[in-house]
DNA sequence: CACTTGACCTGTCCGC
DNA sequence: TGCGGACAGGTCAAGT
């Protein structure tokens, strides 16, 4: 669930919350997948470091410390990360709780619970937790330095939003896909950084071209579209905070709207925006659950 | 090699 | 009501 926007509207709030931090403990629930550094590295590196900053790369969450190390998060599908501020007597509220994600029922609750997979204690007594439902995600340390060198980082494509990146550079990358569909080659993450299958719905149907479509088949002035969208469908979700399904606010109390605003997304059944007599359609492409306006997008031959 | 499918997991929803 | 199966969808490994 978390793209690009539900990460970058994780480290706007993270960093505001974060910074300054000291780390005093850690503790690994049922999670294998994080934490593969031996418990010395973590205690060595962890302990007693302050965050720096809070960056992000592609869907990837990095929390760099003054210990030159980093924390690399990625939330897969179902992961979110809660930041409860030190409320031994104050009362737990969203002006000192943050919680991001994919959401659930149990961001209600008290924390840790059973979804919780790591949780970081922080001198003043505040916690960030890490919770993932379906564990796929993980919560890793490396150095700062050596972040560029990990294979993701290596593999993965250029961020959308930067202004450098056009179609002069985008359209090549695509093209690399040819005999794909152009959903599943810009879903591909060494393509470009950060769509997932909301926005790439939600971009097709910017661009009026259907999901399946060939991508030798998709002219040159379509993908330069299709980028367009994309940029603009990526703005907005992040002035909106980002996708969710259930409620839930943030450190400023929003909520992330932006599916209130999808043209397809989990609409089928509903009226196309642009046309108020067609419904939209469901199917699926690259293997993923596929809406379009049967108008906007016709079938590809 | 290029592309597609399955695996990783758990919770939820739907039909019988 | 209970139960089995489909579904959710990011990424990597395995299969075609």
């Amino acid at each position: 669930m978390p793209e690009l926007p539900e990460v970058e509207t994780i480290r706007r709030g993270l960093q505001n919350l974060l910074l300054t931090k000291v780390v005093k403990n850690t503790t690994v629930y049922d999670s294998p997948k994080s934490f593969p550094n031996d418990q010395h590295t973590v205690e060595q590196f962890l302990y007693g470091a302050n965050v720096q900053q809070v960056r992000r790369r592609a869907k990837v969450l990095l929390i760099d410390f003054s210990s030159e190390y980093t924390l690399v998060t990625h939330l897969k599908m179902t992961g979110q990360v809660v930041f409860i501020g030190a409320s031994s007597s104050v009362k737990t509220d969203a002006s000192v709780r943050f919680a991001a994600g994919h959401p659930n029922d149990s961001m209600l609750g008290q924390l840790p619970d059973r979804s919780t997979r790591v949780a970081i204690e922080f001198s003043d007594g505040s916690h960030l937790y890490f919770n993932d439902q379906r564990k796929f995600g993980w919560m890793k340390l490396y150095p700062t330095l050596e972040v560029p060198n990990i294979d993701f980082m290596q593999r993965v494509g250029p961020e959308p939003l930067e202004d450098s990146f056009t179609s002069n550079e985008f359209i090549p990358r695509v093209r690399r896909r040819n005999g794909t569909t152009i959903k599943a080659a810009i879903l591909d993450q060494t393509v470009l950084a950060g769509v997932g299958n909301i926005y790439a719905d939600e971009s097709l149907w910017g661009a009026k071209i259907h999901p399946a479509t060939r991508v030798r088949d998709v002219t040159d002035a379509q993908l330069a579209e299709l980028l367009t969208c994309i940029k603009a469908v990526m703005t907005l979700s992040i002035e909106k905070g980002g996708s969710t399904d259930k409620n839930y606010v943030d450190a400023e109390g929003k909520k992330g709207s932006y599916l209130q605003f999808a043209n397809v997304f989990r609409r089928e059944g509903l009226s196309c925006p642009r046309h108020p007599d067609v419904l939209i359609e469901k199917s699926r492409v690259a293997g993923r659950g596929t809406h379009v306006c049967p108008v906007c997008q016709p079938v590809p031959e």
